[in-house]
DNA sequence: CGAACTTTTGAGTCGAGTCAATCTTGGTGG
DNA sequence: CCACCAAGATTGACTCGACTCAAAAGTTCG
């Protein structure tokens, strides 16, 4: 009884922004208690998505963002043809959907990579509050901001970088985002496939795969399906840096 | 005597928002006349800048954002190590800037392709008038959420797409953004040297130019110099699509 | 417990990079 | 105004990193 207590108490708690353990990585992050609860009362909770489950599709009309809560998320992009591109992955605290404000639909499915809890943010409820709160309206432009300059990021690795620099690169990105979340920076797992990792680095799975492999036998990481163990964290950044290429300097 | 006055007068009309031929496409572009001229007055107007010369650099303090008036410029990161990556180019009526709101600092230089006129923004006066006019607001949301879509279409470039397509849509871009603005789609000059391209689509120099020569052959375009002629833009249209990668689907 | 999917490992190929040499062009000073 | 020089652009020869194809080994889940 006091259990089930308990856990009825968690499941509230978490519900609600001002109790939320992410709140000072969130959206909300920069705003007081009485503006919080007007934050929190245009949220809308949304059941567990399941892996594989889409929080939304391409080209469905855009309405909301959303703030991961649980779990985690990758974003794909369909061309005409049948070629899928993902685009992004996405953590607790992140923002999705930022992208499809300037049209009228989003630009790529969203896909659960396991059990993941969000947030809906219903956009022009969160434009209208955004009027009267200069912080939120602030963080909503820092977080675009934010977005825009990972982008440039992954751009470079993508044109400059070797398969080795690459796969190093993601395996940092990954331990930094776990150890501002409060998770080992060291020891965590994939929710990702080799081929959504591939996939997203620009490499076939077979290369992921080999190159995981050699970070093994070089003792940089240990890997074990989907479970990683950074066991050199210098030599990681020093693999992600490395032989870095000229490629006619502007 | 008239044609100085008129001259005088071109220069007055096209230093004011109101006036402005690029209006439409540009930040105020949802605004009311009388809302825009609150927007016109909290722009600075700046000195052309020459060939070469930078709007601001990678580190200074971020204050502004700037409106393209005239002219192109292109945006470089540089690494620790020398090398540079050259993420952007920006045309008439394009902002420059805005993922420099994250964080203090400009993430990337900004640096002049030709003679090239920008209006100043301060970012801070922006913010404050967003609050009052929500059309100005959406319209900012939209241009950041606009960016980030365009990263994302040069991700899937960067990583599924082969040295001719990517060559092709470049080309194929550019003649989009100058029919957008007026100007031929199939005949322009590019601003930018074969050593911008090649670091922008993350390419070699040297393969930039031979398939500029190839394609030239293939009588798919006329290059001379820095002079572009589509002569056939089905066949660039299909150039930059075609063998589509497969690259493991999630 | 087995079918389907995911991951790993091996062998062979090719697109685009590097290095090198030549040709053009645009800007500068005489 | 033109000649010159440095920077930019082109073309060729060679190399190599990462892809494809193929097959085996491991994992997951009904």
């Amino acid at each position: 009884m006091p259990d089930i207590m308990g856990r009825h108490r968690a499941i509230l708690n978490e519900a609600h922004c001002q109790t939320c353990s992410l709140s000072s990585l969130c959206l909300p992050l920069a705003l007081e208690l009485e503006h919080m609860d007007q934050f929190d009362s245009i949220i809308r909770r949304r059941a567990p998505l399941k892996k594989g489950e889409p929080l939304f599709r391409q080209g469905d009309v855009f309405t909301s963002v959303f703030a991961v809560r649980s779990g985690s998320l990758k974003q794909v992009t369909t061309e005409g043809n049948g070629s899928d591109q993902l685009t992004n992955f996405y953590l607790p605290s992140e923002l999705v959907g930022l992208d499809g404000i300037n049209e009228a639909t989003y630009p790529g499915s969203i896909i659960a990579l396991e059990t993941t809890t969000v947030c809906e943010i219903p956009f022009d409820r969160l434009d209208l509050l955004s009027e009267q709160l200069p912080e939120l309206r602030g963080q909503l432009y820092r977080s675009m901001s934010k977005e825009l300059r990972e982008d440039r990021r992954m751009m470079r690795l993508l044109s400059r970088k070797t398969a080795d620099q690459r796969l190093a690169s993601f395996l940092i990105t990954l331990s930094e985002r776990f150890r501002r979340r409060g998770y080992s920076p060291y020891s965590f797992r994939l929710s990702m496939s080799r081929a959504d990792i591939g996939n997203y680095l620009g490499l076939a799975v077979e290369t992921v795969s080999r190159i995981l492999s050699r970070f093994q036998s070089q003792k940089v990481v240990a890997v074990s399906g989907r479970e990683v163990n950074v066991l050199d964290m210098p030599a990681l950044i020093a693999l992600s840096e490395e032989e870095e290429q000229e490629l006619n300097s502007p």
